[in-house]
DNA sequence: CTTGACTCTCACGTTACGTTATCGTTTATC
DNA sequence: GATAAACGATAACGTAACGTGAGAGTCAAG
């Protein structure tokens, strides 16, 4: 068992941080003291241990008790997993050395310099982001195929998706009164299955996966919240319900 | 010129951020329209690259504005500058990896593990923060009066003292083989000791925090791991050493 | 001349803590 | 067994660096 101060100094974090991650119900103490101090267990250890290597890599509190609180967690998927982003980070840092390098050259007169490149491994994160956490859920090859397919499509066909897609979700929001597992609303998501198919082939397991991330998500999330504040979970019940009667 | 959306989109900062920049005169437009739009050039570029790269290395908006604006500021050692700053980030990221790695063995019931390597690659950015805080405490007089002493020296003096320098260091690689206590490495430090002279009077207590500042700083550490990969760790045991004999 | 893409200025919201302030508890020392 | 030092708790306000609309003006193309 440690105390508050003993963990803040294995793992370099503030004591305030600590009571932070216990009131937000990230972290909780493994027990708590007739004297209301907190102690922790060795599991609390790789807890912390989880918890930082997350944020590390830029993720938000919420998302990383979401993640870390689902069944499905297993350490050492989502170590792995760690690795090759932190691998990714590498890469970045050594664009930017290399970034670096070519400025010092083009400042000296010794280089010409692209706009885009005095920005060289800045400008790079944007788009990853949105591709990291699809990667974590469901892996990367399944999401190279399906950039893939989509790049195959016409700006027509794809605008068409598209306008296929918006439709779905707004008949969804329509369908909510009825329920997460109102017929109307699961006919609705056979269609959104169906559509699917343009990205890639709906395995059941998938379907699940895209439910959880559409409400856990901040970024998918605020898209739906925009049709309907209530759009995320409706859908995460729904989508679970759908996948339960395949 | 540019709009605030290209240099968005050319450096992948929001065009909010821009709007903040120039909200706290961090960045401000080169002009400004009579509609009132804001109009930047290759040089506010240049600047935009400069913050991002401060920004990268985890320092307030305001040191950064300070830092740019002093006079004094030098596009290209401050460029050589972030080079060693994030080549000590990927050694950080490297250290991550390996706790990675150590952790999945440990897990996997291969490999024993203690608390602190558990929280290695974390716990580090602390260590940094006591140098800081020393070189307060040591600080900031003593600086001022060290470069003052430097100042009042000619340039033809500068240049022996500082070759007399290099020749210090390079005589300490050789004596590397013999190890940290050798009779040769600690008469070398004697004269290193005497060296210091020209810089400030050598306390046994600033000896003592140069030797943990030449390997703990990363900027001091590039400097010599260039001269031998593990000169730092050999001049901390080498000189805590020389201390104790004092 | 309208439509859509851009731009502006408020102004409030957010995340992950830092920072006192005030108080109870434990431990080391005299 | 008293007392100070170190440690723990809660509570509440502060902050940095933007995000996120709202409302309104501007520009380029058809």
């Amino acid at each position: 068992m440690y105390t508050v101060k003993q963990i803040a100094n294995l793992a370099g974090v503030s004591i305030r941080t600590l009571h932070y991650y216990d009131e937000i119900t990230l972290l909780a103490p493994t027990t708590i003291g007739e004297n209301g101090y907190r102690y922790y267990d060795d599991a609390a250890l790789f807890r912390l241990q989880q918890i930082l290597f997350y944020r590390e890599l830029g993720l938000e509190l919420r998302q990383i008790r979401g993640i870390l609180d689902n069944p499905e967690f297993e350490l050492i998927v989502a170590l792995q997993s760690h690795r090759r982003v932190i691998s990714g980070r590498i890469n970045r840092l050594q664009t930017l050395i290399t970034t670096i390098d070519r400025t010092i050259k083009h400042i000296k007169g010794e280089e010409p310099m692209s706009n885009k490149q005095i920005f060289g491994g800045f400008n790079e994160e944007q788009e990853k982001r949105y591709t990291e956490e699809a990667a974590q859920l469901y892996g990367e090859e399944r999401v190279r195929k399906s950039v893939n397919l989509w790049n195959s499509y016409t700006a027509e066909k794809k605008a068409q998706i598209k306008a296929e897609g918006s439709a779905i979700y707004l008949d969804l929001v329509a369908a909510m009164p009825g329920g997460p597992t109102s017929a109307e609303t699961q006919a609705i998501l056979a269609r959104w299955h169906q559509h699917l198919r343009y990205f890639y082939e709906p395995h059941v397991e998938i379907l699940r996966g895209l439910g959880q991330l559409y409400n856990q998500s901040p970024e998918f999330a605020a898209n739906f919240e925009a049709l309907h504040p209530d759009l995320p979970p409706f859908l995460e019940a729904a989508i679970s319900h759908y996948c339960d009667t395949l």
